[in-house]
DNA sequence: TCAAGGTGCTAATACGAATTATCAGCGAGA
DNA sequence: TCTCGCTGATAATTCGTATTAGCACCTTGA
């Protein structure tokens, strides 16, 4: 509509978009041809000349022509486009960089694929988030999709795998009406070894600071360290994120921090000296910690879970068998703040 | 192809999209009634009884039913997608982040416009650049395109102005066979101000510290400075960027550094009492300064030049008339490395 | 009783690409 | 001469929605 009706008033029209007619036209087949060359299409029943194919080809490469890739979808082919799905922007205004390193992943292994990202910029904005479905969901414009978040919507997730739609996630999801497809980081595994690591130093009395619960992230987290706690024979607490005193309080000698920022809170509280403390994934904000510690913690591998995920999508769709489930390990880091206890 | 087949493997086929034909079966009246109905056109010549309007809705509400956005999509002839094409990785590995805040911009108008935006990252790397235009270049999936870059290649620019492909550049760009839609920043000017500011303070003899030609970044801002030369009357020499000491021989009391990196480099040379500094521009890497000096010089509007660039591609995707060249103001930054000076 | 005018809807077509059925032309073999 | 088989293409249809022209039916008014 917008384009059509101020189109033709221009003098200086915006040319129509380049269809297969016009490549028809332009070298006297017929549009079925066209679509015949461009899909390689000369097995069996279709034949076409050779030299027929090639006065087609070159006529698309002197145009740069395009298959539109909303008539395509309409007729149900691929279009190597891959769909990006966050719930908040992906360029932040703010310095938070959380889905940056996820993308950075993701877009190398797109080059090289040879396919483009759609980020689906056009959903619509409710209670702060983003919805998937909604009245004009574009979705289904793309191949399959990615979906990055903290948490994704469970009832979203569930009617993706119900219609069969092609996705994956990065981060581990639980079930939701059926396994969904992701590519993850070992948090429990990191955790649960420096819940070790910790016992091994000495420590008898630990901490975990943190909600242990909601997002799976969190859970894996807090399950890494109740497996950890048990394995090692040692006392494990939990308490919430907000309540440093409580920490303090407890008698714990090493606190496992759920998220980065605390962890730097409860430094600033006490002091290098006096604790252990174990941040249990990365900032995702770049607040510049003004003492410059190295937290003892692990490293969320984000741009090969990036990577993965689009490897995990285009197994999916060629219909390959793979794993469709991913957790990576993490790498942990030694950091100064993991020390020997002195009790 | 690859989607069609996974599905009709699956044991729990999809079930048949629902489409306005089923809701006209439901309801006995035309698919046309239908989608006249969906969308409430009651006006002049098309009409449709109350009644008959209700029992459709009612279908409409029963069943579930939504119109295939994609479908949609190709009766208006238009896509709702804006191309997006960077020379690099949008997401840089390293820290560079060069194109993030237009891309902030970018985003956040994408979002208001209800556009997706297309990341053509399927674009062949040659020589260290992603080319435009190549065979099967995938440009025209997108209604518009936005060009980023630190320099275009104008050979692409003039090919993409002939053939009448909408889109903008983010950044000024000369003529390329035609004039180029572009949001740029007003270095010029900006600079010109800071070279009068610098008369003011007392400076007769002024350096210009950088290229000064190449990309039209550069050579604008050497344009301003001659101008800003010239109408305060004072002296204004011109020097490579790579040739500290020869800045440092020359006798003047100003210099203008072209990159923020060089404007870095000759304070960390001099220490802050020798020489006025000004750096025409913000740093597009992210090297956190040690002294944390705030450099007397300009900002650059990066996230509205983002901003405008799609709203100059709407513009010119709906015909209508718009400055289809802008250059943004850049803000003065008063810094601290400008000061009047002592001779 | 018949044109005029209004009402309520439908048939037909377009959008751009993919696909199937079919057709014209030609040479060879009977 | 007729038919078979092969080649190289095209016409027609499909996908789901939007839109326009126009048809059938009704009510008025003279």
């Amino acid at each position: 509509m917008r384009i059509s009706t101020d189109r033709t008033a221009h003098v200086t029209a915006t040319p129509r978009r380049l269809t297969q007619r016009d490549i028809a036209r332009m070298t006297g087949v017929s549009q079925a041809t066209v679509s015949l060359v461009l899909n390689g299409r000369s097995d069996g029943d279709v034949r076409i000349a050779p030299e027929t194919r090639e006065r087609v080809l070159q006529a698309i490469r002197d145009s740069g022509y395009v298959a539109d890739p909303i008539a395509r979808r309409l007729a149900a082919r691929d279009n190597r486009i891959i769909g990006v799905f966050t719930y908040e922007p992906v360029f932040p205004a703010g310095n938070s960089d959380f889905y940056h390193p996820f993308l950075v992943g993701i877009e190398e292994r797109a080059e090289a694929l040879g396919s483009d990202l759609l980020l689906l910029t056009s959903a619509p904005v409710v209670a702060g988030r983003r919805r998937i479905f909604h009245e004009g969901n574009r979705l289904r414009l793309a191949d399959g999709c990615i979906l990055i978040g903290r948490t994704l919507d469970s009832d979203e997730l569930a009617r993706l795998v119900a219609d069969g739609f092609p996705f994956v996630s990065v981060g581990r999801r639980d079930d939701a009406g059926g396994p969904v497809p992701f590519v993850g980081a070992d948090y429990a595994g990191a955790t649960e070894a420096l819940v070790r690591r910790a016992a091994g130093l000495g420590h008898t009395r630990l901490v975990y600071m943190g909600q242990g619960e909601g997002p799976e992230s969190h859970a894996d987290r807090k399950a890494g360290f109740v497996r950890g706690v048990a394995a090692a024979g040692v006392t494990g607490l939990h308490l919430p994120p907000d309540d440093l005193d409580a920490v303090l309080d407890s008698g714990a000698t090493a606190v496992f921090a759920e998220e980065h920022g605390d962890g730097v809170a409860l430094a600033a509280k006490v002091g290098p000296h006096d604790l252990s403390i174990v941040t249990l994934g990365q900032p995702t904000r770049h607040v510049t910690d003004p003492t410059g510690t190295q937290f003892t913690g692990f490293e969320i591998p984000r741009r090969a879970m990036g990577a993965q995920a689009l490897d995990v999508l285009t197994a999916i769709l060629d219909g390959q068998k793979t794993q469709r489930q991913r957790l990576l390990p993490c790498e942990l880091i030694p950091g100064t703040t993991l020390k020997e206890t002195h009790t």
